[in-house]
DNA sequence: ATAATTTAGTTGACCAGTCAAATAAAAAGT
DNA sequence: ACTTTTTATTTGACTGGTCAACTAAATTAT
């Protein structure tokens, strides 16, 4: 009785799982399940939440808006996720004296240590992911990111 | 008057924007959006749909249990998106005679139509995405992408 | 001054994806 | 034969994210 080989899922010469988008996506969803993971069980935090905590960390002192236009991040997602870390005490929201729309955006102390906390333990994710690679497919790496994002500015027009 | 300089988002030495999950998933992002507008306007697909009838199209008759074990699709997403598919008369799911719990997946004629069409398209948009870099660095990166996939396997324990 | 426009932030509706439970049929164990 | 386990698929509840509409305040134009 012979063993039924594993169906490979192919398109022609191409098979699919090769189409590097597809790569991407696995791969991408996977490093942020990680992430998640990680994330919640070092500092009970989303990735969303970690995101927006580090840069208002980062940044020292923002708003929303800023936070908006510097990360591309959804004005809605903002709002929503800086209310949960307000509300949880890790960020602080001053309204402005002069402009009554702003509110300024700042760790709260037990932001600041969650922050420096969680700062280390995710840039060492970082250096164990980039491990493995080498510098020279490191430094491909970016690039070749830096040229698929510019590619992905194409809205297909001619196809 | 000086002009302000733009604020760099940046944590210690390494720029934020530097860490490549960000990176990463700023870019996957973006080729996601991008695909998805093309898919709509050429197939009025959307990408699982896509992804779900090129898969039936490129394995040739398949079931939902096997196209969940080739790909790590939810099943749950699976199915709904295939109810769609079925009652727009892409696929055509026949039950089995002997097991009454199995659906026979495949692509109805409209439905194979519609992926002869689509996948050159796809096919060129790939190319398209490609042609920017250069061999070695497609090289570098899918080997990158290897090597991040299997980095993210670890669970963070010793953190 | 006041109307029109822009900017800040919030909210509601919606969609896609994940997880777990439910159903139903088949296969395996006793 | 009949209980237990496994497999196939569907469904429901929930989460996270996107988009557009909305409110409110500030700025600009007339």
């Amino acid at each position: 009785m012979s063993v039924q080989p594993e169906k490979t899922v192919s398109i022609g010469d191409q098979p699919l799982q090769q189409f590097l988008t597809y790569r991407l996506s696995r791969v991408q969803s996977k490093l942020n399940a990680q992430a998640s993971a990680i994330l919640q069980k070092q500092a009970g935090l989303t990735l969303s939440r970690w995101r927006i905590l580090s840069l208002v960390g980062s940044l020292g002192e923002t708003r929303l808006s800023e936070l908006a236009r510097a990360t591309e991040i959804d004005k809605g997602l903002l709002s929503r996720n800086l209310k949960g870390l307000i509300a949880d005490g890790l960020i602080t929201a001053e309204s402005d004296d002069y402009d009554h729309r702003v509110q300024h955006l700042r760790l709260s102390p037990a932001g600041q240590k969650l922050f420096d906390e969680t700062l280390p333990k995710m840039r060492r994710r970082q250096a164990i992911l980039r491990e493995p690679l080498l510098p020279k497919e490191l430094e491909a790496f970016r690039s070749a990111l830096e040229k698929l994002e510019t590619a992905a500015e194409w809205r297909g027009e001619d196809l």
